[in-house]
DNA sequence: CAGGAACGCTACGACAACGTATCGGCGATT
DNA sequence: AATCGCCGATACGTTGTCGTAGCGTTCCTG
């Protein structure tokens, strides 16, 4: 009657996993305890440490769990619109929920935690990452000049987003993208949207 | 020989406040720790307790004791100057130094510490009238439309430079505060700096 | 349906941190 | 110089948390 072939040890795997990120995300990582985790989940503490060497073994496996959302860009040939399709990608995936929520811990965290310090390094890399795909295809095109400062571009788009989801503790929204698209674009001439 | 009125207990709460805003800095609030701010400062730990009413009250009092450092705000006339001298001094006073290392760990604590968080929110929002006061001023001398959305203008200025600080983990350089100036201002078709 | 693997429960030892009690000593004021 | 207030040192009780041991129970597999 099983779904599938999920044995028995994958599921209480899962429900340790999924109450620790549950727990980091409402608690942060230093104040989420193994005794704690093993009330949500219904998982005997000793099971637990039958599925993980450490604490901080089954916070970091958590927390990468949560990591490998990947949102789909598009290529519409436009970069306005792909940028905006880029953030608001993004930002659904770690900004909403509870990755969003986990976020200021984590990043404090990593500062002391050598695994947590590469988990989180990788993470921001990789968003960075998908802007600058569409950044350099647009400079491919001509649509940006050659000489543009792709890494300036992108802290200066992915910035102010951020800063309003942890700083000022407000939802991203996708006019907020916009407007900050928007308004970097204009500072390379690139063509704006056609009002049709 | 005392160089001024600094009596013995002033002295000795002194020394505990920096120790603490010290340790803060390094370890971050939740891994601070009395006894050792006891070590650090050279203050026993009964005095300590002799001043502060419990762990909580002693950081919160130290951080707010660093917090205020008011940066002078130049008023040129130029709104491109302005901003850049503004973000020159905001970073100065928070971003470098101890200030700038606890930032991370004291956003974190402020979600769960309503102390600290009227705090945070204090300093962000004091911040952000710094800038405001700049921009409103360059509205009134025509340099900027009436209408322009100021919040979200303070957004797109601040938000690449904490990014960069708290997420990336760099240096915030001159010459970023003034790449991010001249970005976002283009948007307005202000007079930019003039080539002599 | 038998047997072994995985799990739950209780208890435990170790340790760190908070906050307090007690008492002895130093230091500034008169 | 005497005194009163403040400080230092040690020790302690309490709590919370990590991680482990032992043993009974349940669940999957063949």
């Amino acid at each position: 009657m099983g779904e599938s072939t999920t044995s028995r040890s994958e599921r209480v795997r899962q429900a340790v996993l999924d109450a620790t990120t549950d727990l980091v995300s409402e608690v942060g990582v230093e104040r989420t305890t193994i005794d704690e985790i093993a009330n949500r989940s219904g998982v005997a503490k000793t099971t637990i440490y039958r599925h993980f060497a450490s604490k901080q073994a089954l916070v970091v496996e958590a927390v990468h769990a949560c990591t490998f959302i990947i949102p789909a860009v598009t290529d519409s040939g436009s970069l306005r619109d792909d940028l905006i399709s880029c953030f608001i990608g993004t930002t659904k995936a770690s900004y909403d929920g509870r990755l969003g929520d986990m976020m200021l811990s984590l990043m404090d965290a990593a500062q002391r935690d050598p695994e947590l310090g590469r988990l989180v390094r990788a993470q921001t890399d990789q968003r960075r990452r998908f802007a600058t795909n569409v950044i350099e295809r647009a400079v491919a095109r001509g649509d940006l000049p050659e000489d543009v400062d792709v890494d300036l571009l992108v802290t200066l788009l992915a910035g102010p987003l951020v800063y309003t989801k942890l700083v000022r503790r407000q939802r991203v929204t996708e006019e907020l993208i916009a407007a900050v698209v928007d308004t970097v674009l204009s500072r390379y001439a690139v063509k704006r949207p056609a009002v049709t």
